[in-house]
DNA sequence: TAGATTGTTAATCGATTAACAATC
DNA sequence: TAGATTGTTAATCGATTAACAATC
């Protein structure tokens, strides 16, 4: 049974991991999996492989783990991403366009099907099987279409005015690639994507080791 | 004082956030800034950004805040962002090349230098500003251009064997925006960037609250 | 001065990890 | 059977939040 929360956010960051995983064993001809082997596969604990599992409702065999197959339905399920979901990109530059291009989302049950962009010499054209269209045409598509995502890749001074428009056009959710943070209201889902925030990690591990190193090398003067 | 652990993550995830926020305040020439307006401005608590502050060492001034230049300063140099390093791009496709392109690096103080692909008809040519050469010249061109950090941007059934290679010639820091779970020795910085863990939180997040909405509408009918 | 804000110490909350009985 | 693995319950750990004295 679920907790009134939900999952763990924790948790569902790594269902993605395992779902990788897990496909490749399928793929391998695989039937069964133990948390103990994809915990080593992955770099995680066991216990917490299992303890992620069990959110999905999912109950193994003692001695021989998980089918793979079930446990691949049970990940997918919980992520919402056994329903396909069309997707809409605000901005065609090249974030935008690497994006619309990427191929991956159709695992996680994400459809690109348009893109929109305000430069007039783009309209019409397109990136792949990606239209690009005026933003004009953003009230009519999203009610013609039903669309609930945005993926928002626009510059940062836009971004702000933008998700204000798709907002009262009845967006549902808005992943923001723009490196700003933007305001909605609660009842909107706004997932961030910031290369910032992730080069942070990055560079204040790197930090540290740079520091420790100096630090060894400190210690051989002794 | 740091403690020994150094900074949280969650912490250091904050930081660009504040960063950004403060250039603005500092555009407009403001000169103080308190914990309660910050957090105002990201929808953060002000405790925590006090908290979040406390870890630069920045004393503030009590009925008037922190002075903005100096808490952007200090900010920059406990994430390492006041020294400009060279990093490399791995794979020129779509993807490696919207990152090429991309400008907001500047300000994290990381310059993209070159971009290494394998296919041929790439070599010689540029994104931008930044050149790409063939996979064979890595070593030499890391060896002479001291470079640390190395963009993954290649195919995902690739990504592990480039990231050994990384590691063989020395690199210090991978960070991955290949769809795969690599494994690098512990003394590698590895951050990810995946595009299917951000996504799988927003599911995560639009399904709970489809299910709600769910919910609402059978309680209408009691 | 009065009151907003800081910084610290303690309480709370949530996720991870440990311990262990149940199981095949 | 013996032993690896599951699932649960409790302990630990770390981050967030609350409470409050200190300060300008």
């Amino acid at each position: 049974m679920e907790n009134k929360r939900g999952i763990p956010i924790p948790t569902i960051k790594r269902f993605p991991s395992y779902l990788r995983l897990l496909k490749v064993f399928k793929e391998e001809g695989r039937e069964m999996v133990s948390a103990t082997m994809l915990a080593e596969e992955l770099g995680l604990k066991p216990i917490q492989v299992r303890k992620d599992i069990s959110f999905t409702g999912l109950e193994g065999k003692p001695r021989v783990g998980f089918e793979v197959e079930k446990l691949i339905d049970a990940i997918i399920s919980v992520l919402g991403w056994d329903n396909v979901t069309d997707a809409i990109i605000i901005g065609a530059g090249h974030l935008g366009s690497a994006l619309a291009r990427y191929e991956g989302f159709g695992c996680y049950g994400l459809k690109i099907v348009a893109a929109f962009d305000t430069a007039e010499e783009k309209w019409g054209t397109g990136i792949g099987e990606v239209p690009i269209y005026p933003f004009d045409h953003l009230r009519q598509y999203i009610a013609e279409n039903h669309v609930n995502i945005a993926v928002l890749a626009v510059p940062a001074d836009e971004a702000q005015a933008v998700a204000d428009r798709l907002v009262a056009l009845g967006i549902m959710a808005i992943w923001n690639f723009a490196p700003k943070d933007i305001k909605v209201p609660s009842r909107v889902v706004l997932q961030r994507t910031d290369l910032a925030t992730s080069f942070a990690v990055l560079s204040a591990r790197v930090k540290r080791v740079m520091e420790s190193r100096e630090f060894s090398e400190e210690d051989d003067s002794w």
